[in-house]
DNA sequence: CTCTGTGAGTTGAACGGTCAATCAAGATCA
DNA sequence: TGATCTTGATTGACCGTTCAACTCACAGAG
């Protein structure tokens, strides 16, 4: 195995948690795009981090806004305050620091995107769109610039670098099994011969489409057409389910 | 309105044509990847082309296989087989190639995407499915390298280049305008209160997403059952609809 | 029919800038 | 003292783009 300069420290990367879990309930800024945080790079990098985190982050942050060929060392280093020597101690090369990144988001996964709203929301079906749903608050608080930043990736270099493909492919599976554990909880409001890892696909399908519309005509509704038609289709699924007598009902 | 180079001569590009009107019906090659056209640039670029439809096609073919700040021009002009005055000639930059390669793409939607499928197929609901099922065929012979050329290029550039952007709504649109006039024809398939260009959205959505994951997973299944649950959700809309009695089969 | 001017198209070296990556030297800390 | 980390000038390759020189088909003049 490779190292990928995988030595981080010990405790490391979590303003992005706090940023995404700030963001997650606060009402999206309207009006002009001022507080929109795009444009200029954050030029106060967090000192409290160490460099290797903010390498991290200030990668994660540009590969997001611009992608990966679209992004230079030499703005990254900018952006998290630190030098090319520092970058090459940590990571071997510059596709090792996207590495790093996937890595990152595998790991935020579960404490930024998933556990949020299984602790607001119980019902598993909800949970679902609970999760739809703040993919729909991002590309709205971003005004439609950034969706899913593994779907960026994904189709950025899925065809050229293989061990990125690997991660990403990592990263999608990891959602889906969030997915796939809601609908198994659910399994009474599906049909019984129901593959729910295929529907889970399905799901995950939809929001990336969704996503890839959504910031291609600048506007919410196709992601959100989509979404409304997945539940139209949980609906179909519920009352061909064998337990359809205990009927659920949402809102 | 800028120029965009768009000055071409009379008639050009329909190389890209007959390729993949070959493709369209024979079967893919199997085995190694021998015959799969990556790798190595086209080295004898048709003669028959003049320099600038060149430029489109290899830009085009590029853009394609390594994204578009992934490819450089010089590369391109190996592949053309153009030196680099001929490019700035037809085109002011790089960007206005790239507008060319989109003009392309909306220029063939309906003779090399749409039209196969309706020539070959006259129920609207199985021409949907003829349509996604060219791109199956496309992820299949590039063995899930290659998938939905727009796309591609929604995702790396919508952000960032504007105009880009508007190319790539466009292609998006007329993709859509296709699909909703099959869901015209089938509208007693459907039900009543059916929002046919919302239901269009959805059918692109599945298209885009389903080919993401192919290409993430390097594997058709996600496409596949993707569609395949397209299809389930069209079965539960035509059972829905007012005109059941004279209900609809497919196979 | 030749001569000559015109301009679209081509050639490829060259430009300034940026790319990812290197490395020797210095700083920090255990 | 030695290991770890940072500094930042430097590297050669490549980036997109420019441009002066050139080819050549063709149109109008003689």
């Amino acid at each position: 195995m490779p190292d990928r300069g995988k030595n981080k420290p010990d405790s490391d990367r979590f303003d992005f948690a706090e940023k995404l879990e700030a963001n997650d309930e606060s009402p999206p800024p309207k009006g002009s795009a001022g507080s929109v945080p795009n444009g200029s790079e954050l030029d106060h990098p967090d000192p409290i981090l160490d460099t290797r985190a903010r390498l991290v982050e200030a990668a994660r942050d540009l590969f997001l806004r611009q992608g990966y060929h679209n992004t230079g060392v030499k703005q990254i280093l900018r952006a998290a305050g630190a030098n090319s020597g520092s970058l090459y101690h940590y990571f071997p090369t510059k596709e090792d620091l996207l590495l790093a990144v996937l890595d990152f988001y595998a790991d935020m996964l579960w404490p930024l995107v998933i556990a949020p709203v299984f602790d607001r929301v119980s019902d598993p079906i909800e949970r679902i769109f609970g999760i739809l749903d703040g993919y729909r608050r991002m590309l709205q608080f971003t005004t439609c610039a950034q969706g899913c930043p593994i779907g960026n990736l994904a189709l950025e270099l899925s065809d050229t670098h293989d061990n990125v493909r690997g991660l990403i492919a990592l990263n999608f599976t990891n959602w889906k099994k969030a997915i796939e554990q809601c609908l198994d909880e659910a399994a009474d409001c599906l049909p019984d011969d129901c593959d729910r890892a295929q529907l889970a696909s399905f799901v995950l399908t939809i929001m990336e489409g969704g996503v890839m519309q959504a910031r291609a005509y600048k506007t919410l509704e196709p992601f959100e057409s989509a979404v409304a038609m997945l539940r139209d289709y949980f609906d179909h699924l519920n009352e061909q389910s064998s337990g359809w007598s205990a009927a659920r009902k949402h809102d």
